[in-house]
DNA sequence: CTGAAAGCGCTTACAG
DNA sequence: CTGAAAGCGCTTACAG
């Protein structure tokens, strides 16, 4: 491949004239100027970005960490990192882990060494502490969906206010027993949203029912099988509230496969608003996240901290998620 | 950031000595090397990736460049290329493209300036010269899911004979006024779905009926609105092939909300057989592909090539595809 | 086994 | 406006 060297040689200048050339932010003769682009052209010369990474000091690139990108909810968050990047042209390399903090940390590894000038991280967990060490060591760093308290900046959304609104509306809607298919609640994320419920519940009046929440963490995602189990053992909720659309999905296809009809016997909300949902039997109501806007904003707080303005104390951004009502709810008198 | 140099000096011994010691590769006294290994702990040094790939002339890095990362068909390849990148120490870039052929070119000039060492494509199309281009300067390319004939070294399923024997399926089953909901026929894969329709009918005796040959492409798939309309005009196929399973969702939505059954009314077999489709109402038959041995395999081929080995004749790799039978078409006697 | 030197391909302060 | 030189942080042939 041709080098500047190269270039300069056939333009019959140096190469330092090349480089500025190109850079166009020095003045150069506007004849010169047009030998070297021609030389350019003529050698399909692209200039070597790792030397010029070296030399420069870093590679307008960030890194984006997705747990899961077969989780719907990651592709949106990427879409607006990557829309708001480009715009301030940065090139965003997308890792995806597989929630294996091992693969993590053999990214965050490779990718500190120069390659990328700050990260987005959307698997962020109390025991991540490789994120907490390149914070430490002054690496740029957010974290976008799930956070670490008030320790690094992220963006992220209210997910007690959402979920405890969510189990409002069911109770709202004449609902009295609640069940709630919960993700892995060792995720600030999934306390947050079984606190919601919690607090909705009692704010109502109502109680508890240990029998009534379920779990349905972990890989391949056990909504189906939890419910379908409750369901054969008696244990019949008036709704349901998924905490994922994923697991709406599941949980929905269980009640159906036990004989009983959403909404008319069992009201079900998710949380998400996937683009399938509205698609879904019946049509999902679900919270809305904007996932769209949390990464474009995370991508702007980075691209901030990249560029060296206001690296103070980190700030938590919350961004307003909204219940959206489609027909997987009935409203029920008493 | 401490350099090899900081590393050298604590250590005692030349940056030459460090980079041996930490290489591996090459003998260095026992007691040295525990002195590099010690300052470089202490240091917590981590080599300057650019000045290696430059030096070396490659980075271990392939890039994977898809076209939508919201239709879990590529999350799905993804993860293949992944696994297997990984197993040969190689690190993969994702780049979306959201099918955005400027945004490709964007993405390939910046990676071809030596950040990956070899690409793969999973968004091919017959105007794709920039694939062309890069295969001719002598660059590692290999393309997955879509292909362009036989100039470039691809994996895919044989799309054709997929689509004929998912066909062939419905007529064996009874139906006989089969409707397509096709994608985008300029992609090579959606037109050979719809010559595998067109000739499993044809086979059949049976007629191609331009009413019944649908076309949901484009952003935001339109396949809710197409099959609504075509209900409503009072147009009533007794089973649907959707070449997609997102497609397959609204189809199926559609079909419903004209007050229909699936299956008692009309049937419908999808393409991709995504996670949920096993959980969707009704359950899905649809054309399961190999989506992550697709890209495991691709992920192969291209290391193979970046190594040196047989960048001869470029060769296609076909792997199978089946169909998948759950609940979605019913046997229809006659 | 180890060090000094050269060089990968750029950019940029320093002279002119 | 332009060139020669130095240097970014590594690796590796060349000596010893």
């Amino acid at each position: 491949m041709a080098t500047i060297k190269d270039v300069a040689k056939r333009a019959g200048v140096s190469p330092s004239t090349v480089s500025r050339a190109l850079s166009g932010k020095v003045p150069v003769d506007q004849e010169t100027r047009e030998r070297v682009m021609e030389a350019v052209r003529a050698l399909n010369y692209k200039p070597n970005i790792l030397a010029k990474g070296l030399k420069e000091g870093r590679t307008n690139t960030i890194g984006l960490i997705v747990p899961n990108i077969s989780n719907p909810v990651f592709p949106a968050v990427a879409r607006g990192v990557e829309d708001v990047a480009r715009e301030h042209g940065f090139t965003v390399i997308l890792c995806n882990t597989d929630e294996d903090i091992e693969a993590e940390k053999d990214y965050v590894e490779k990718l500190q060494k120069r390659w990328v000038d700050g990260f987005i991280f959307a698997t962020a967990r109390k025991e991540s502490h490789h994120i907490l060490q390149l914070k430490e060591k002054g690496f740029p760093v957010v974290l976008v969906v799930r956070h670490m308290g008030q320790a690094v900046d992220a963006v992220v959304i209210d997910n007690y206010k959402s979920s405890f609104e969510a189990v409002k509306y069911l109770i709202d809607t004449g609902h009295r027993k609640i069940c709630i298919v919960n993700g892995d609640t060792s995720l600030t994320l999934y306390k947050e949203r079984f606190e919601g419920y919690k607090h909705a519940l009692q704010a109502a009046g109502l109680p508890i029912t240990p029998e009534l929440v379920l779990d349905a963490a972990g890989r391949g995602d056990t909504g189906y099988e939890t419910v379908r189990a409750m369901l054969e053992k008696g244990m019949l909720p008036d709704a349901v509230f998924a905490t994922s659309d994923p697991r709406a999905i599941r949980v929905i296809r269980a009640i159906k496969d036990c004989g009983l009809s959403v909404p008319d016997d069992v009201s079900v909300v998710g949380f998400d608003d996937l683009d399938i949902s509205a698609f879904l039997d019946p049509p999902l109501t679900t919270v809305c996240q904007p996932l769209y806007e949390m990464g474009a904003r995370a991508a702007r707080r980075l691209i901030d901290i990249i560029n060296g303005e206001k690296y103070g104390q980190p700030k938590v951004e919350l961004v307003e998620a909204k219940l959206v009502i489609r027909k997987s709810v009935k409203v029920r008198e008493h």
